[in-house]
DNA sequence: AAATTAATTTAACACTGTTCATATATTTAA
DNA sequence: TTAAATATATGAACAGTGTTAAATTAATTT
Protein backbone atom coordinates (compact mmCIF):
# COMPACT_ATOMS: atom_id res chain seq x y z
CA UNK A 1 0.00 0.00 0.00
CA UNK A 2 3.34 2.49 0.21
CA UNK A 3 3.13 4.78 -2.51
CA UNK A 4 6.28 3.75 -4.73
CA UNK A 5 8.15 6.50 -6.43
CA UNK A 6 6.90 4.77 -9.70
CA UNK A 7 3.54 5.49 -8.77
CA UNK A 8 4.25 9.24 -7.17
CA UNK A 9 5.84 10.03 -10.99
CA UNK A 10 2.77 8.28 -12.89
CA UNK A 11 0.49 11.08 -10.30
CA UNK A 12 2.85 13.35 -10.86
CA UNK A 13 2.59 13.22 -15.04
CA UNK A 14 -0.85 14.44 -14.89
CA UNK A 15 -0.40 16.86 -12.07
CA UNK A 16 2.11 18.45 -14.15
CA UNK A 17 -0.29 18.38 -17.25
CA UNK A 18 -3.26 19.48 -15.54
CA UNK A 19 -1.38 22.12 -13.84
CA UNK A 20 -0.14 23.14 -17.40
CA UNK A 21 -3.53 22.94 -18.97
CA UNK A 22 -4.68 24.83 -16.78
CA UNK A 23 -2.30 27.61 -16.38
CA UNK A 24 -2.50 28.18 -20.28
CA UNK A 25 -5.73 27.47 -21.23
CA UNK A 26 -7.79 27.84 -18.05
CA UNK A 27 -9.96 25.39 -15.82
CA UNK A 28 -12.36 24.09 -18.50
CA UNK A 29 -9.58 23.26 -20.44
CA UNK A 30 -8.92 21.09 -17.93
CA UNK A 31 -10.37 17.71 -18.85
CA UNK A 32 -9.94 14.45 -18.06
CA UNK A 33 -9.40 13.56 -21.74
CA UNK A 34 -6.91 16.66 -22.24
CA UNK A 35 -4.50 15.92 -19.18
CA UNK A 36 -4.25 12.50 -20.15
CA UNK A 37 -3.48 13.39 -23.88
CA UNK A 38 -0.67 15.81 -22.84
CA UNK A 39 0.48 13.31 -20.22
CA UNK A 40 0.99 10.76 -22.50
CA UNK A 41 -1.51 8.50 -21.33
CA UNK A 42 -5.35 7.46 -22.07
CA UNK A 43 -8.02 9.49 -19.62
CA UNK A 44 -9.07 6.06 -18.13
CA UNK A 45 -5.56 5.93 -17.11
CA UNK A 46 -5.97 8.82 -14.56
CA UNK A 47 -8.55 6.65 -12.31
CA UNK A 48 -5.69 4.56 -11.50
CA UNK A 49 -4.21 7.22 -9.45
CA UNK A 50 -6.73 9.37 -8.73
CA UNK A 51 -10.44 9.10 -7.35
CA UNK A 52 -11.92 11.27 -9.20
CA UNK A 53 -11.18 14.76 -11.15
CA UNK A 54 -11.43 16.72 -8.11
CA UNK A 55 -8.49 14.43 -6.15
CA UNK A 56 -6.45 15.47 -9.09
CA UNK A 57 -7.27 18.87 -8.81
CA UNK A 58 -6.47 18.51 -5.47
CA UNK A 59 -2.68 17.63 -6.20
CA UNK A 60 -2.62 20.56 -8.44
CA UNK A 61 -3.83 22.99 -5.92
CA UNK A 62 -1.08 21.53 -3.79
CA UNK A 63 1.56 21.75 -6.34
CA UNK A 64 0.56 25.59 -7.27
CA UNK A 65 0.79 26.57 -3.36
CA UNK A 66 4.55 25.19 -3.54
CA UNK A 67 5.41 27.28 -6.10
CA UNK A 68 3.35 30.17 -5.19
CA UNK A 69 5.75 30.32 -1.79
CA UNK A 70 9.01 30.03 -3.93
CA UNK A 71 7.50 33.33 -6.19
CA UNK A 72 7.10 35.21 -2.39
CA UNK A 73 9.87 32.98 -0.52
CA UNK A 74 12.83 36.19 0.31
CA UNK A 75 11.07 38.81 -2.06
CA UNK A 76 10.74 40.67 1.21
CA UNK A 77 13.72 40.31 2.57
CA UNK A 78 15.01 44.36 2.97
CA UNK A 79 12.09 45.43 4.42
CA UNK A 80 12.56 46.41 7.91
CA UNK A 81 9.49 46.32 9.41
CA UNK A 82 7.02 43.21 9.54
CA UNK A 83 4.60 45.39 8.06
CA UNK A 84 6.27 45.94 5.10
CA UNK A 85 7.64 42.61 4.52
CA UNK A 86 3.77 41.57 5.06
CA UNK A 87 2.50 44.17 2.54
CA UNK A 88 5.37 43.00 -0.02
CA UNK A 89 4.92 39.62 0.45
CA UNK A 90 1.02 39.34 0.00
CA UNK A 91 2.00 41.98 -3.05
CA UNK A 92 3.54 38.90 -4.68
CA UNK A 93 0.93 36.93 -3.17
CA UNK A 94 -1.55 38.95 -5.60
CA UNK A 95 0.64 39.17 -8.50
CA UNK A 96 0.79 35.50 -8.91
CA UNK A 97 -2.27 34.75 -9.00
CA UNK A 98 -3.11 37.78 -11.39
CA UNK A 99 -0.60 36.40 -14.09
CA UNK A 100 -2.47 33.13 -13.58
CA UNK A 101 -6.12 33.61 -13.06
CA UNK A 102 -7.43 30.36 -13.62
CA UNK A 103 -4.74 28.93 -10.38
CA UNK A 104 -7.15 30.99 -7.82
CA UNK A 105 -10.17 29.46 -9.42
CA UNK A 106 -8.93 26.33 -8.62
CA UNK A 107 -9.43 26.87 -5.01
CA UNK A 108 -13.06 27.81 -4.52
CA UNK A 109 -14.66 27.02 -8.54
CA UNK A 110 -14.07 23.32 -8.73
CA UNK A 111 -14.76 21.47 -5.91
CA UNK A 112 -10.95 20.57 -4.89
CA UNK A 113 -11.57 17.21 -3.39
CA UNK A 114 -13.81 17.95 -0.39
CA UNK A 115 -11.80 20.35 2.12
CA UNK A 116 -8.14 18.12 1.47
CA UNK A 117 -5.39 19.71 2.52
CA UNK A 118 -4.60 23.20 3.88
CA UNK A 119 -6.90 26.05 2.31
CA UNK A 120 -5.73 29.32 0.56
CA UNK A 121 -6.26 31.47 4.01
CA UNK A 122 -3.88 28.61 5.89
CA UNK A 123 -1.44 29.23 3.03
CA UNK A 124 -1.54 33.34 3.17
CA UNK A 125 -0.88 33.07 7.10
CA UNK A 126 2.11 30.72 6.93
CA UNK A 127 2.94 32.33 3.94
CA UNK A 128 2.55 36.27 3.94
CA UNK A 129 2.20 36.20 7.42
CA UNK A 130 5.18 36.32 10.28
CA UNK A 131 5.47 35.09 13.76
CA UNK A 132 2.94 36.57 16.65
CA UNK A 133 0.76 38.63 13.31
CA UNK A 134 -0.10 35.45 11.48
CA UNK A 135 -2.87 35.03 14.38
CA UNK A 136 -3.54 38.86 14.52
CA UNK A 137 -6.85 40.00 14.36
CA UNK A 138 -5.89 42.86 11.96
CA UNK A 139 -4.07 40.67 9.95
CA UNK A 140 -7.02 38.11 9.53
CA UNK A 141 -9.11 41.15 8.62
CA UNK A 142 -6.09 41.66 5.71
CA UNK A 143 -6.36 38.25 4.44
CA UNK A 144 -9.83 37.95 3.95
CA UNK A 145 -9.41 41.85 2.33
CA UNK A 146 -7.07 40.50 -0.06
CA UNK A 147 -9.04 37.42 -0.87
CA UNK A 148 -12.47 39.67 -1.58
CA UNK A 149 -10.04 41.91 -3.91
CA UNK A 150 -8.53 38.79 -5.68
CA UNK A 151 -12.72 37.35 -5.85
CA UNK A 152 -13.42 40.54 -7.96
CA UNK A 153 -10.55 41.30 -9.50
CA UNK A 154 -10.09 37.88 -11.05
CA UNK A 155 -13.74 37.10 -12.09
CA UNK A 156 -15.16 36.95 -15.54
CA UNK A 157 -11.71 38.21 -17.18
CA UNK A 158 -11.90 41.66 -16.08
CA UNK A 159 -8.75 42.07 -17.36
CA UNK A 160 -7.29 43.91 -14.37
CA UNK A 161 -4.08 45.00 -14.63
CA UNK A 162 -0.76 45.11 -12.12
CA UNK A 163 -1.20 48.66 -11.33
CA UNK A 164 -4.96 48.72 -10.64
CA UNK A 165 -4.10 45.67 -7.91
CA UNK A 166 -1.05 47.51 -6.85
CA UNK A 167 -3.55 50.46 -6.33
CA UNK A 168 -5.69 48.54 -4.67
CA UNK A 169 -3.70 46.37 -2.62
CA UNK A 170 -1.83 49.86 -1.17
CA UNK A 171 -5.49 50.40 0.29
CA UNK A 172 -5.66 47.94 2.37
CA UNK A 173 -2.63 47.66 4.15
CA UNK A 174 -2.26 47.24 7.68
CA UNK A 175 -1.99 50.59 9.63
CA UNK B 1 -38.37 43.94 -31.26
CA UNK B 2 -39.85 45.87 -27.67
CA UNK B 3 -39.88 42.95 -25.43
CA UNK B 4 -43.81 42.07 -25.04
CA UNK B 5 -45.41 41.31 -21.84
CA UNK B 6 -45.69 37.29 -23.22
CA UNK B 7 -41.99 37.29 -23.75
CA UNK B 8 -41.50 38.80 -20.46
CA UNK B 9 -43.57 36.41 -18.57
CA UNK B 10 -41.87 33.53 -20.51
CA UNK B 11 -38.31 34.09 -19.48
CA UNK B 12 -39.20 34.97 -16.07
CA UNK B 13 -40.71 31.38 -16.22
CA UNK B 14 -37.28 29.83 -16.58
CA UNK B 15 -35.81 32.44 -14.23
CA UNK B 16 -38.09 31.12 -11.88
CA UNK B 17 -37.20 27.54 -12.43
CA UNK B 18 -33.55 28.17 -12.32
CA UNK B 19 -33.60 30.05 -9.34
CA UNK B 20 -35.57 27.47 -7.30
CA UNK B 21 -33.18 24.74 -8.49
CA UNK B 22 -30.21 26.55 -7.66
CA UNK B 23 -31.83 27.20 -4.37
CA UNK B 24 -32.74 23.51 -3.84
CA UNK B 25 -30.56 21.43 -5.36
CA UNK B 26 -27.66 23.47 -5.89
CA UNK B 27 -26.01 24.83 -9.33
CA UNK B 28 -24.95 21.59 -10.55
CA UNK B 29 -28.31 20.93 -11.04
CA UNK B 30 -29.45 23.80 -12.99
CA UNK B 31 -28.70 22.08 -16.19
CA UNK B 32 -31.22 23.38 -18.90
CA UNK B 33 -32.89 20.07 -19.19
CA UNK B 34 -33.55 20.03 -15.77
CA UNK B 35 -34.74 23.98 -15.93
CA UNK B 36 -36.76 23.76 -18.49
CA UNK B 37 -38.67 20.53 -17.38
CA UNK B 38 -39.41 22.73 -13.98
CA UNK B 39 -40.79 25.30 -16.10
CA UNK B 40 -42.61 22.97 -18.12
CA UNK B 41 -41.40 23.68 -21.40
CA UNK B 42 -38.56 21.16 -23.95
CA UNK B 43 -35.03 22.10 -23.15
CA UNK B 44 -34.58 23.92 -26.78
CA UNK B 45 -37.53 26.64 -25.94
CA UNK B 46 -34.72 28.25 -23.44
CA UNK B 47 -32.76 29.55 -26.28
CA UNK B 48 -35.82 31.02 -27.81
CA UNK B 49 -35.46 33.70 -24.82
CA UNK B 50 -32.16 33.66 -24.16
CA UNK B 51 -28.74 33.73 -25.44
CA UNK B 52 -27.04 31.02 -23.39
CA UNK B 53 -27.39 29.30 -19.87
CA UNK B 54 -24.84 32.14 -18.77
CA UNK B 55 -27.16 35.14 -20.13
CA UNK B 56 -29.93 32.94 -18.52
CA UNK B 57 -27.68 32.74 -15.39
CA UNK B 58 -27.39 36.50 -15.03
CA UNK B 59 -30.94 37.09 -15.08
CA UNK B 60 -31.52 35.11 -11.96
CA UNK B 61 -28.81 36.59 -10.07
CA UNK B 62 -30.54 39.70 -10.95
CA UNK B 63 -33.48 38.10 -9.33
CA UNK B 64 -31.44 37.14 -6.51
CA UNK B 65 -30.38 40.56 -6.05
CA UNK B 66 -33.92 41.80 -5.35
CA UNK B 67 -35.07 39.49 -2.95
CA UNK B 68 -31.89 39.54 -0.79
CA UNK B 69 -32.34 43.26 -0.67
CA UNK B 70 -35.65 42.94 0.43
CA UNK B 71 -34.25 40.77 2.93
CA UNK B 72 -32.01 43.23 3.92
CA UNK B 73 -34.10 46.08 3.87
CA UNK B 74 -35.32 47.89 6.69
CA UNK B 75 -33.78 44.97 9.08
CA UNK B 76 -31.36 48.01 10.69
CA UNK B 77 -33.80 51.01 11.52
CA UNK B 78 -34.07 50.66 15.19
CA UNK B 79 -30.03 51.18 15.13
CA UNK B 80 -29.11 54.62 16.38
CA UNK B 81 -25.68 55.64 14.29
CA UNK B 82 -24.66 54.24 10.62
CA UNK B 83 -21.79 52.01 11.67
CA UNK B 84 -24.22 49.90 13.57
CA UNK B 85 -26.88 50.20 10.48
CA UNK B 86 -24.19 48.95 8.34
CA UNK B 87 -23.04 46.54 10.64
CA UNK B 88 -26.70 45.06 10.83
CA UNK B 89 -27.69 45.32 7.05
CA UNK B 90 -23.44 43.26 6.51
CA UNK B 91 -25.03 40.50 8.76
CA UNK B 92 -28.45 39.91 6.93
CA UNK B 93 -26.53 40.20 4.13
CA UNK B 94 -23.91 37.30 5.04
CA UNK B 95 -27.16 35.21 6.58
CA UNK B 96 -28.82 35.56 3.23
CA UNK B 97 -26.26 33.57 1.58
CA UNK B 98 -25.17 31.36 4.37
CA UNK B 99 -29.10 30.40 4.25
CA UNK B 100 -28.62 29.47 -0.07
CA UNK B 101 -24.59 29.04 -0.61
CA UNK B 102 -25.36 28.10 -4.29
CA UNK B 103 -26.40 31.59 -4.82
CA UNK B 104 -23.26 33.08 -3.82
CA UNK B 105 -21.07 30.98 -6.00
CA UNK B 106 -23.58 32.11 -8.92
CA UNK B 107 -22.03 35.30 -8.87
CA UNK B 108 -18.56 33.59 -9.21
CA UNK B 109 -18.36 30.32 -10.23
CA UNK B 110 -20.55 30.35 -13.56
CA UNK B 111 -19.58 32.97 -15.78
CA UNK B 112 -22.77 35.08 -15.28
CA UNK B 113 -22.80 36.02 -18.56
CA UNK B 114 -19.93 37.94 -18.68
CA UNK B 115 -19.57 41.36 -17.05
CA UNK B 116 -23.79 42.03 -17.70
CA UNK B 117 -25.14 44.17 -14.66
CA UNK B 118 -24.13 44.93 -11.47
CA UNK B 119 -21.40 42.78 -9.63
CA UNK B 120 -22.43 41.78 -5.82
CA UNK B 121 -19.87 44.61 -4.73
CA UNK B 122 -21.80 47.01 -6.71
CA UNK B 123 -24.91 45.99 -5.04
CA UNK B 124 -23.63 45.70 -1.57
CA UNK B 125 -22.75 49.74 -1.76
CA UNK B 126 -25.54 50.36 -2.41
CA UNK B 127 -27.74 48.34 0.08
CA UNK B 128 -25.49 47.81 2.89
CA UNK B 129 -23.62 50.85 2.73
CA UNK B 130 -25.05 54.58 3.49
CA UNK B 131 -25.04 58.00 2.23
CA UNK B 132 -21.25 59.18 2.16
CA UNK B 133 -20.04 55.74 3.58
CA UNK B 134 -20.76 53.87 0.72
CA UNK B 135 -17.47 55.28 -1.06
CA UNK B 136 -15.31 55.60 1.89
CA UNK B 137 -12.42 53.21 1.98
CA UNK B 138 -13.21 51.24 5.38
CA UNK B 139 -16.43 50.46 3.75
CA UNK B 140 -14.21 49.22 0.97
CA UNK B 141 -12.21 47.78 2.76
CA UNK B 142 -15.48 46.12 4.97
CA UNK B 143 -16.61 45.21 1.52
CA UNK B 144 -13.76 42.90 0.58
CA UNK B 145 -13.85 41.46 4.21
CA UNK B 146 -17.02 40.52 4.00
CA UNK B 147 -17.12 38.78 1.12
CA UNK B 148 -13.98 37.27 1.93
CA UNK B 149 -15.40 35.35 4.63
CA UNK B 150 -17.78 34.46 2.18
CA UNK B 151 -15.52 33.43 0.30
CA UNK B 152 -14.51 31.25 2.62
CA UNK B 153 -17.21 30.00 4.65
CA UNK B 154 -19.41 28.98 1.64
CA UNK B 155 -16.75 26.75 -0.07
CA UNK B 156 -17.02 23.24 0.08
CA UNK B 157 -19.92 22.90 2.26
CA UNK B 158 -17.89 23.76 4.74
CA UNK B 159 -21.54 23.91 6.96
CA UNK B 160 -20.72 26.52 8.46
CA UNK B 161 -23.28 27.87 11.14
CA UNK B 162 -24.79 30.43 11.77
CA UNK B 163 -23.34 31.05 15.27
CA UNK B 164 -19.64 30.91 13.49
CA UNK B 165 -20.64 33.24 10.52
CA UNK B 166 -21.75 35.99 12.95
CA UNK B 167 -18.49 35.49 15.45
CA UNK B 168 -16.53 36.01 12.56
CA UNK B 169 -18.76 39.01 10.80
CA UNK B 170 -17.76 40.86 14.61
CA UNK B 171 -14.48 40.76 14.38
CA UNK B 172 -14.44 42.70 11.28
CA UNK B 173 -16.80 45.72 12.69
CA UNK B 174 -16.09 49.04 11.19
CA UNK B 175 -14.26 51.07 14.21
C1' DA C 1 8.68 -20.41 -22.02
C1' DA C 2 4.36 -20.45 -19.43
C1' DA C 3 1.46 -18.71 -16.09
C1' DT C 4 0.27 -14.96 -13.27
C1' DT C 5 -0.12 -10.41 -11.98
C1' DA C 6 -0.25 -5.52 -12.95
C1' DA C 7 -1.14 -1.62 -15.83
C1' DT C 8 -3.27 0.60 -19.80
C1' DT C 9 -6.64 1.18 -23.05
C1' DT C 10 -11.08 1.82 -24.95
C1' DA C 11 -15.95 1.03 -25.49
C1' DA C 12 -19.90 2.29 -23.13
C1' DC C 13 -23.12 5.00 -20.12
C1' DA C 14 -25.30 8.90 -18.51
C1' DC C 15 -24.78 13.27 -18.54
C1' DT C 16 -23.82 18.35 -20.43
C1' DG C 17 -24.73 22.90 -23.75
C1' DT C 18 -26.20 24.16 -28.08
C1' DT C 19 -28.09 24.07 -32.90
C1' DC C 20 -31.51 23.38 -36.23
C1' DA C 21 -34.87 21.05 -39.04
C1' DT C 22 -39.43 19.62 -38.05
C1' DA C 23 -43.93 20.02 -35.97
C1' DT C 24 -47.33 22.64 -33.73
C1' DA C 25 -49.80 26.87 -32.48
C1' DT C 26 -51.14 31.34 -33.43
C1' DT C 27 -52.23 35.18 -36.19
C1' DT C 28 -53.39 37.35 -40.52
C1' DA C 29 -55.78 37.43 -45.19
C1' DA C 30 -59.20 36.03 -48.17
C1' DT D 1 -64.88 30.05 -41.79
C1' DT D 2 -61.17 28.60 -44.41
C1' DA D 3 -56.41 29.27 -46.22
C1' DA D 4 -52.00 31.16 -46.06
C1' DA D 5 -48.39 33.16 -43.35
C1' DT D 6 -46.03 33.80 -39.30
C1' DA D 7 -44.43 32.71 -34.83
C1' DT D 8 -43.30 29.49 -31.35
C1' DA D 9 -42.09 24.84 -29.33
C1' DT D 10 -40.04 20.55 -29.81
C1' DG D 11 -36.65 16.87 -29.84
C1' DA D 12 -33.20 14.55 -32.64
C1' DA D 13 -28.39 15.19 -33.37
C1' DC D 14 -23.56 16.75 -32.36
C1' DA D 15 -19.63 17.35 -29.76
C1' DG D 16 -18.28 17.47 -25.52
C1' DT D 17 -18.04 15.96 -20.20
C1' DG D 18 -16.79 12.43 -15.91
C1' DT D 19 -16.60 7.82 -14.75
C1' DT D 20 -16.74 2.65 -14.90
C1' DA D 21 -15.56 -1.80 -16.27
C1' DA D 22 -14.40 -5.29 -19.52
C1' DA D 23 -10.81 -6.31 -22.74
C1' DT D 24 -6.07 -5.78 -24.10
C1' DT D 25 -1.32 -5.19 -23.45
C1' DA D 26 2.82 -5.11 -20.55
C1' DA D 27 5.52 -6.73 -16.74
C1' DT D 28 6.70 -10.03 -13.44
C1' DT D 29 7.13 -14.47 -11.33
C1' DT D 30 7.20 -19.38 -11.50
Amino acid sequence: MAPSIKEERMKDFFIQAAEEIIRGEGLQAASARNIAERAGYSYGTIYNYFKDLPDLYAHVAHSILKDCGNFIKDQADEKETPEERIYERAKWFALYFIQYPALFGLFFERAVSSASGPGLDDFFRDTVGEEGIGESLPFRRYTLAVHGLLLFALNRGKNISYGDMLHDLALLRLT
